[in-house]
This record gives C-alpha cells, structure tokens and sequence, in this order.
DNA sequence: GGCTTATGTTCTACGGCAGAACAAAACCCG
DNA sequence: CGGGTTTTGTTCTGCCGTAGAACATAAGCC
C-alpha cells in the first residue's frame, strides 16, 4: 500500500492503494478485462472490484469497450482499456535531433515530430525554444479531448532529479542549465516537463511496452550509442538511479588505465573504444556514417571496418563483464547505434562476458539489439509521465 | 502497505501495515519513545497508536520501560522499546575462522564465540558440524526467555538466494553446497540458517547499527578485504541483490585486461591486486601477516610495503570509479582487511576518484574505513533474520 | 491544593472492504 | 422457443480498523 513514507496506513490510503492496483492491473492485461477478472486478479471481491473500476471509469483512467458476445454460456462481460483519452508529452533533445511525441495510456502514439538538425554546441535557450515551436506545433494537431497528464524531456547527460538542473551534456556541450525553465514558456497549457537522462529514458522502452505492460525483459543493461555511450541498468522493470540520480553512467566505465584520454577527465572510457564518433575514427570513416553503412562494410570484409568492431567488442567485453559482476544483470541490450551493429558485435563480447563473468557458469551472459526507434528517450519521458497516473490514480480523479 | 504482490489491501493489510510501522518506528529511535511519541511520527491517533503497541507489547516485540519522572509538566510517558527477548542467531564461515554470534531486537550481542582455523580446502560437511557444535554450546549459554526468531549463515562466495545453494566459495574451495541442510542436524531447536553472502551481510552491519536503526551511512559500497575481495553495494541502506542475488562482486571488476589471471577466469580482476594475498605478496611478506603489520611497514618506508599499497590503491581507483559511476555511489567503505589500510591507501584513491568519477565535480567520491569487527558477516545474518520480525511483525504475534 | 499540561484509555462514528443475495444477459438443449 | 445453466454485474448488510472526541490519570507549578 502507498502512504507517505513513515506515516500510518487508513482507510483512504486503502482505497488509493486499491484503485491503483486495479489500473496497473489492467494496463498490464494483454487482453482486456472484465470487473469478475479484475476482482480474481486481485483477490478482491466483484462488489469492489466494480466500485473501483467504475471510479476509474468516471475519472476517465479506464474506458469500457463494446461487449462482445461470450464464447461460453454466461453474462457477456464488458471489457476495461486504459484511458484512451489520457495522454503525455515526451520531448527529446539529442546531439542531431529534435523529438516530440505524445503517448496516451494505451502506449498508442498519438501525435509524433522529429526534426533531424545539428545541436552539438548550441544555444540552450534557442535550442529549447526550437523544441517549444516543434511541441506546440504537434499539440496544435491532437484532438482536443485528450488530456495531457504530464510532459518529459530526454536529454544526454546528468540531471539532477532533485531541482531539474541539467548538470553535464558532454554531447551538446551544455552545462548547468535548467532546460524546463527555458522549454516551459513555449508550451502551451502550463506544462512544464521532468527533465531526465536519455539513456534512462530509452531503457524504459524496453522494460515497458506501453503504460504499465511489461516488457520481454525485466532486468538487463541498457546501452544507448550515440556520439559516446550512455547506459542504464533496469531491474524488476525499473531504472536504477543510484543516490542522486546519476547513475547508469556505462561508457565510463574504464577498460584500459593506459587508454586513450576522455572528455570525462578519465582515461580508457568504454565509449574511447565503442562510442559512435570512436567507431568510425577507428574505421577511417566519416563522422555521420549510418550505422547501417559501418555494418555492410565491416560485413563485407573491409579490414578498417572490420578492426573497430573487433576493438569496440573487446572493450565491451571486458566493461561489460566488470558490470555484470556487480549488479548481477547479465542481458545486455544495445540501443541506438549499437543496436545496428548488435550481430557483428555479439560473438566476441558473449565470449568474452562468458569467461569474465563470475555467474556466468549458471546463468549466460547475452547480447541483444534493442528494437530500433528514433528518439527512444522522447518515448521514455512520456512513459515515465504517465507512470505517474499509474502510481498515484487518486491524484488525477475529481 | 504491505500486500502479497498484486493482492489487494483490505482491514488486515491496515492492522499488518500499522503495527509494522509502529514497531520500525519505535526501532529506528535514538531514545526510547512513548505511545504519543509512536502517534506523532506516525500520523495516527493516540488511540490507535496505543492499541497498535498494545499488541506489540503482548507479543513481547516491544517493552516497556520504567516511567521515569518527566522533566516538564503532565503526565509521565511509558517509555517503549524494542523486545529484549526476540533474538537472532548469526553464523559465519571465513577461510580463516568460524563465528556464532546471537543478537537481540535492541542489536545487543547476547553471545558470541569465535574460534579461528584454517578452512580453506575443507570438507563443507566437517567444518559445518563443527560450527554447529560451536552455536549449539553457544546457545546453551543463551538465557531461556530469549526466544530466537531465525538464523543465518554468512559465506565467502555466491549464493543461490532462491533455493539456498553455496554455488561457489573460491577461498573455501566450496562448490555447490548446501549449506543449511549440512548444518541444521547440528543446531538446536530446529534452526534453519538462511545463508547469504558475507560481504553483504557485513555491509549490512554498517547500514544498520541495530534492528531498524540506520547507521551513518545510507548509500555506498562495501569493499570487505578478505584473501580475495567482497563487496557489496547499499542504496537507501538496502544491499542491492541484481536478479539473482549475486550482485557485489567488485573484486572481480577488471582494472587491466592484460593483467594477471584471476581464479574467476578472467584477467586483471581488482582483488589481483587489493586482495590481502595479492597485498602481501607483493609487499614480500608472508601471507598471514595481519594488517596492521603491513600498515606499520609501509608507513616506516618498507619500498616493498609501500609499492604493494600504491599497486593497490592504483588498481581501486581505476576499478571504482567505474563502478561509482554505473550505481552512482560515491561512499567507499572499507572492510576486513582493507579497513585497516584505508587511511594509507585512502590519498590516492581519492585522487584517482576524483579524477575519474564524472559526478565528482558535484559530489567528491570518499573512501572512509569500517569499524573494525571480527565476523562482521555473523553480525549482518543475524540482523537480516531480526529483519524479517520487522518486516512483518504479526508472524510474530499469537 | 487547585490549576495546568501531557499521556493514556474509553467510546462512538465512519470509510472501505468482504460476502451473500439478487438481477441481468448471455448460451445450451430438448 | 422456453426453461435451465452459467457467468457477470449490482445491491445490501456486516465487520474491521481507523479517526476523533471525551474522559481519566499522573505528573509539575505556583
């Protein structure tokens, strides 16, 4: 049950804690679901199972579709959808791109603008202001009866979930802004969006499928490939945060103390060796080579090509198996860039994740390629807005 | 609240989730509290704070004190504190000694015996009866009104949580034991020890100085140097298990691909080169030279001495900066062995940390030493089992 | 010794759930 | 086609555990 930390459970908190179990259990049916399976989910009786659902059904958290006629004998039951008519606002701001999207409750999106531009050393508020247009823009076109429970914004760096300040973005070469403040004048309705991490944001992707729908994959690390590497580890389907929020940070991890010099200040960063901009220096080509492009080449033998892959493997394998030892997470999924190159790279970093991995024995470390998505993160923010419905159902019925 | 995981809340979830929090409250108070106090920190009324204690007092999870004259105006308060006849028998098998130790609810050590000898390469079924037959004589010192309430057994190496099996022990040269069906014909009372991990279970005596009491320290990483090295990370003072319980493993973060083989597999791991062998055998020295031996030569000069610290303290620089910045806790506590270096090896690590650490700027990563405490892992089992009363005090109350 | 203050106890009312009974809406079968 | 069966949804009553008020107790202060 949900109270406020330290203080005594009663019976409104029973009802809050009821009502939110009965909207995750129904954003997290595949199928929908009627108040008798509800109840049964839930263990609650049929009478408050209805009484639940038909506040969440009032307050516009759960729709009731068409009944449909029952394949057995027995009263037709009348299925239960996530609000279709809540949504949220997911922005983005990457090192080449803009991202606005809106996701409603169901996980269907709604409206979506990505507009690709090169941001790496731009004005932030000219930047964020760029965004603003392109959001309210696409707000402009989503019908005017769903309701916008919240707003995020990805960006690639550490923030400061405590006040929102955008502490680090070694990509945009932006420090120590406040991003909400400069995004929020240009956005219409008084939304002011969270600002998080990007890496943590597309992690989310992959654990949740939509609202409250658990993903393939509950606990893995994420890696996001873009110009560095950005990471995230998810266990039991959440984000690990660490104590001020910055955790997840995977392409500082050191894998060589005699490597190459990093932005960070390190030496041997994981990202020196298997970062975007790091790949294709390795491999003689130009910096906007598509990951695609690197792929084909290296896949077709030529021996540049086929060298960076091989060193960014081995510095994945040997990154990587330090981090499964400690967090004792041994699926690995590769976003971004890396999800392209996921097939050429896996062989070598499985092997060597199989011979340094401590557990590795009892449980095989493995590779995947995370589904590919442009602005990933902008996805996350808008899911991580609407967690918040899911968490708390009380605080959005009137 | 406390439910079964999906079920919903209902009356007795209230009664279960109120009493624990009134015994966690009571708990983690510096100074004994009365039953208003209980209400004020609760948020609950003085009625129903009252009743709540009166039922943890009937069950013996709480007591009460002599009413001591007030220093102001109105009526006396009963002082409430935690039962002083609910214990937890704590055990620990190390290659180098054996430990029982019995604590009770106020995290007084009621018991202990400690007896060392050389485990490494024992026989699993041996060395259990004989820390059986050390708890058994133990115990029959213990004062019959003290009702024990669980036990635990701490280990040096990897544990299956899930169904109890020692998958690996390297220092005791242990695979595939099961621990507590070896050692529970040897106990009385028909004692099940739970096993765990001894690192997290010694990282756990400092997130707690007693049941339900923090310690200073809420958010770090426990380095516990024993032959190899343990270690465990803590978030919000709770050890963070991974997916199968066997996250922690920081001696085996590779700091150097192409340094030494580890006995894990792979190559470089940290306990290589901060692991008390390691230490020692770089200093020159025999490998039971105890800590404060080497200490003391290095701090007299001894280049031997002194190149085997500065190997260290290089190699826990390189291979925990990147473990600060994937979880994102920059509090290193030192353990075993390593405690008793800390002040020698903590100038370097820090610089290195500092240097390394992208947060740094914002949060300057600290090595600090733990309080010295033979078989601390003895300590953190019983804790862990004093936990479970905690958690859900009405398994308690007939 | 009366007043004031703080704690502890008793009593009543309320919120939210369980469980039973009833109603509705289907399919099945003769 | 109508009665029977099955399943879902609704209504009603009772109970559990809390809040809040009132009262009782146990002190110190003046």
């Amino acid at each position: 049950m949900r109270t406020t930390e330290g203080t005594g459970a009663r019976q409104s908190t029973l009802r809050s804690s009821n009502l939110a179990l009965v909207l995750r259990t129904v954003c997290a049916a595949a199928q929908p679901l009627s108040r008798a399976d509800v109840a049964g989910r839930t263990g609650s009786t049929r009478a408050t199972a209805a009484r639940l659902v038909d506040e969440l059904v009032a307050g516009g958290l759960l729709d009731e579709g068409e009944r449909v006629a029952p394949p057995r004998r027995g009263r037709p039951a009348t299925p239960l959808l996530p609000g279709g008519r809540i949504g949220a606002l997911g922005l983005q701001v990457d090192a080449g791109l803009l991202a606005a999207r809106v996701l409603d409750l169901r996980g269907r999106v709604v409206a979506e603008s990505v507009e690709d531009g090169d941001f790496v050393g731009s004005d932030p508020a000219a930047t964020l202001r760029r965004l603003g247009a392109l959001a309210t823009e696409l707000l402009a076109g989503v019908p005017g009866q769903l309701r916008l429970v919240g707003a995020g914004l990805a960006l690639p760096g550490i923030v400061s979930v405590a006040d929102g300040v955008l502490l680090r973005a070694p990509n945009l070469g932006w420090s120590d802004v406040r991003p909400a403040d400069l995004l929020a004048p240009h956005l219409p309705g008084g939304l002011h969006p969270t600002p998080g991490n990007e890496a943590d944001l597309a992690a989310r992707t992959v654990a949740e499928i939509a609202p409250g729908r658990p993903g393939e994959r509950r606990d893995f690390l994420y890696l996001s490939g873009q110009i560095g590497i950005g990471g995230a580890a998810v266990l039991a389907g959440q984000v690990m945060t660490g104590s001020a929020g910055w955790a997840g940070e995977l392409g500082h991890v050191c894998v060589d103390p005699g490597g190459p010099p990093c932005r960070c200040g390190s030496t041997g960063c994981l990202e020196q060796y298997a970062g975007r901009h790091a790949l294709l220096t390795a491999a003689g080509l130009p910096l906007d080579t598509p990951s695609a492009e690197l792929a084909a080449r290296a896949a077709a033998g030529e021996p540049g090509a086929g060298r960076a892959l091989e060193t960014a493997a081995g510095a994945l394998g040997v990154g990587l198996a330090g981090v499964v030892n400690v967090l004792d997470i041994p699926t690995v999924v590769l976003g971004g860039y890396l999800g392209a190159l996921a097939d050429l790279l896996r062989p070598e970093v499985e092997a060597l994740l199989a011979r340094r991995v401590l557990s590795a024995r009892w449980r095989r470390p493995t590779i995947e390629a995370a589904t590919a998505a442009p602005a990933a993160g902008a996805t996350g923010a808008a899911l991580r807005a609407l967690a918040d419905v899911l968490a708390d159902p009380v605080r959005w019925l009137h």
